[in-house]
DNA sequence: CTGAAAGCGCTAACAG
DNA sequence: CTGTTAGCGCTTTCAG
C-alpha cells in the first residue's frame, strides 16, 4: 500500500497525473503533490531491467505494468502511455524464461538434426525457419552428427527445455525409437521428416522416394541403360529401403532382371564412392548406368571415370537424389531427382504447429512431398527428350 | 510437517527405511509402520514430472530431492538412492526455465546467421555445436535471412531469452550496429565472425582476408596474368574492403598498376554473375583473371565462359574463396583460398564460453585466422607449380 | 481502473 | 542429514 511521503497516511492519497513520465500523488493531510523518488532502477547497468524497474520507476504496481504491456483493455490510457515510455527509457525486455515457466508453453521448437553440413538438411533448416519467423517461434537446434547416443540425449535436452515441439530426422543408423516415445508421451509433439521411423505413430514428412527412384531408373531405360546399379544409403534406413524399392519397381514393371550385384549399401563414410565404384567397374558384368542416393558419391564417381577415361553418360551414365543449386555445374551435369528440401521444412513445421495450435491428436499420416525429375547431360544419350 | 497416518501425531514419528523405494515411517504413539499413499503424480500422463511429484511420492521433502538430483554431499546415501530411482521410475526431467530463472544463466548461446544454406554458414555452425555440445550449452539459430530488420529482432528475441551469450554475423547490407550495442549495455558478451562491425569494441573473428586476396593474386601473377578482376561482395561489408585491400596490396607489391574497371561489387542477387561476367568480358580491355569472393560466382561464370569458348585458364583463369568439398570437382577444379570455417565456428565458441566463464572483459581483440591457398586447374597455366 | 497475492519449478540460505 | 522458506520474473485471479 503507498503511503504519503511526508505524513505515512494511507487514506488521503489519490494519483494526479504523470511528471516527466512517473506517477504524480496528492496526500490530502498535508496537501502536497509528490512523486516517489527513483529507484536506482534506471542507472543499474548490465542487467536486465524487470517488470519490477518498470513498476517501481513509476510509483504503480507491477500488474499495472503487466497489464500495460500485454495490451490488456482495462487499464487508464494515461498509465499505459506512461508505462509504455518508461519501458523504453529502461530498456525492459521481457523475460521469456519467466513467462515460459507461468505459462507452460516456451514458443519455442527443438529441430534434431544429423548433420547440419549437409546441404539438404541446411535446406531443410532454412525451411523451418522461414515459418517459424512468421509464427513468432524460436528453434533450438541440435546436431545429434549421426550418433546415436547424441540423438538420444538430444530429446533428453529438449525435454527438459521443455520445448513446444520436436521436428527430427534420425542418425543413419538408429534403429530404436525409445527416445521418441518418451517425449511422445510427455505430451510434446514430434514431427519426423526424411529419415522415419515407420513404427512411430506420429506424423512423417518425407519425399517421393520410391517414386523418384522410379522416374530415374524409368529414365535409364528409356535412354538404353540396360545393366542399371545402385548405391543407396545406409542399410538401417527406412529410406534406404524406400528408395531400394522403388529402383525394384522399376526394373519389374519394364521386365527387366534384378541383379544383386548391382546392390550395394554406403555408411556414409570417407571413401565410400570411391569403393563403391571400383566394384562395380569391376564385376564381371559391369554396369552401364550408377544411380547414387547422395549426389555427391555420383560427382566423386564421375570425377574417377573421367581420368579413367570412361565415356559419360554413353559408356556409364549417371543420375542421383540432389539439393545442390550447382549440381548443373558439373561436367557433365547431374541428372537428379530434386526434393526441394526448403519445403520439406516448411511443410514439416507447418504440421508442428497445426498441431501445437489445435491440439490435434498425433494422426501418424505421411506427407509425401512432391519432387521432380531433372534431366541433365550425365544421364542424357538421346536427344530425343 | 510429517503427521502420523493414523493419530496424527507429528511428533513420536520416524523415518525407518524405504519399502518398495518408497519412505517408510513408524510412530511411537501408534507403534505401526507405514508409508504415505501414493499421490497421483505417478499416473499423470502428458505432463512433466517436477521435483514436487517426486518429493510427495517418496514423502521427503522437495529440498531433499534436489540436492539428492543435484550430487549435493549433505544427504543421506539410501535416501539419495531411493530419490534417484523414483525420479526414473517418474520419468522426472528438470525444468530448465525454472533453473534458469533462479541462477540467472540458461546454458543458451544464439547464433545469428544471415544465410543458413550457404555452406560457409552451415559449416561455421557446425563448428559452433562441436564445441557447444562439449561445453554442455544450447544453441538458438536464428537467421537473419540477410535482412536487417530480422537481425535486430533477432537481438531482442535473443535479449528476451536471456542469451548467456551471442555469436553474429551480420546481413550483407547492415550498416548500424546500434542492435548489438544494446545487447552489450546488458552485459550480454558478444562475439562476431565473418563479417564484423569494425567499430564495435568487441572480440571478432575473421580470416584471412587480405592475405587470402594477396595470395590468391600473386598466384595468378605467377602464373602469368597481367589483367586481373575482382568481383567482391556487397560494398557494405567490411569483409569485402578487406579483401579489396589484398587485391590491390599484391598488385602495388608486385609494380603493376590498378585499373578500377576491373573492380565490380556484388550483391549476391539472382543474375550477378552473369552480368559481372558480360561487363568484364565486353571491355576495351577485358581480363585474362577473374577473382570472385564466393565460389558460386566462379563456378557459373566459368560455365559462360566454356560454353562461349573460352579456354580456362589459358584465355581467363579464375580464383575465389572457397568452402565446399566438391569445388575440387568441377571442370576445371577451382583454386580456391580456403577459409576452414568449421574451425572459425569452433574458434568464435570458445572464444565466447572463455568471456562468460572468466567474465573476462570483452577485449576488442581481433582473431584471424589461417586459411590455406588451394591451387587447382582454374588458374594453373604453368605445370611448375 | 489498480493493487495484493498466489503460483509456475527450482535452488540456496537458514533452521533444526 | 532434512525441512521450511524466500525469491527468480511474470501472469492472473480476486478484491477493492
Amino acid at each position: 500500500m503507498k503511503k504519503c511521503i511526508k505524513c505515512d497516511h494511507v487514506d488521503g492519497l489519490k494519483r494526479a497525473g504523470f511528471i516527466r513520465g512517473k506517477q504524480r500523488y496528492y496526500c490530502r493531510h498535508c496537501a502536497i503533490h509528490f512523486v516517489y523518488p527513483d529507484s536506482e532502477a534506471k542507472t543499474k547497468k548490465n542487467t536486465h531491467a524487470t517488470i519490477q524497474d518498470v513498476a517501481k520507476y513509476l510509483g504503480v504496481s507491477i500488474s499495472t505494468v503487466s497489464r500495460a504491456l500485454n495490451d490488456k483493455t482495462d487499464i487508464n490510457l494515461e498509465t499505459k502511455k506512461a508505462i509504455l515510455e518508461a519501458a523504453k527509457e529502461l530498456d525492459y525486455h521481457p523475460n521469456l524464461l519467466a513467462k515460459s515457466l507461468h505459462d507452460g508453453k516456451t514458443n519455442i521448437i527443438g529441430v534434431i538434426l544429423p548433420d547440419v553440413v549437409h546441404p539438404f538438411f541446411a535446406r531443410v533448416l532454412a525451411g523451418i525457419q522461414n515459418i517459424a519467423s512468421k509464427s513468432q517461434y524460436n528453434i533450438i537446434v541440435c546436431h545429434s552428427d549421426e550418433k546415436n547416443e547424441t540423438e538420444i540425449k538430444n530429446i533428453e535436452n529438449l525435454i527438459s527445455f521443455k520445448v513446444d515441439g520436436i521436428l527430427m530426422s534420425h542418425t543413419k543408423n538408429m534403429i530404436d525409437s525409445n527416445h521418441v516415445k518418451n517425449a511422445i508421451k510427455k505430451g510434446i509433439p514430434v514431427v519426423q521428416f526424411d529419415r522415419v521411423f515407420d513404427e512411430l505413430d506420429i506424423p512423417k514428412v518425407v519425399s517421393q522416394d520410391v517414386k523418384g527412384s522410379f522416374d530415374l531408373v524409368e529414365h535409364l531405360l528409356n535412354q538404353g541403360c540396360r545393366k542399371i546399379a545402385i548405391m543407396l544409403g545406409p542399410k538401417d534406413l527406412d529410406i534406404s529401403n524406400q528408395r531400394l524399392k522403388g529402383y525394384l519397381a522399376a526394373l519389374q514393371h519394364f521386365g527387366m532382371e534384378i541383379n544383386p550385384e548391382y546392390i550395394v549399401y554406403s555408411d556414409i563414410s570417407e571413401n565410400d564412392s570411391k569403393e563403391a565404384f571400383n566394384y562395380f567397374i569391376n564385376l564381371e558384368n559391369p554396369p552401364d548406368a550408377i544411380f547414387t542416393v547422395f549426389y555427391s558419391h555420383s560427382i566423386e564417381m564421375m570425377s574417377i571415370a573421367k581420368s579413367a577415361g570412361i565415356k559419360i553418360p554413353e559408356a556409364l551414365a549417371f543420375v542421383s537424389y540432389g539439393d545442390d543449386s550447382l549440381v548443373e555445374f558439373f561436367e557433365p551435369s547431374l541428372t537428379v531427382f530434386n526434393q526441394f528440401p526448403i519445403s520439406m521444412g516448411e511443410t514439416s513445421m507447418n504440421i508442428l504447429l497445426d498441431i501445437i495450435k489445435f491440439k490435434t491428436e498425433l494422426s501418424a499420416k505421411t506427407h509425401v512431398l512432391d519432387g521432380k525429375l531433372i534431366i541433365r547431360n550425365s544421364s542424357l544419350r538421346k536427344s530425343s527428350n
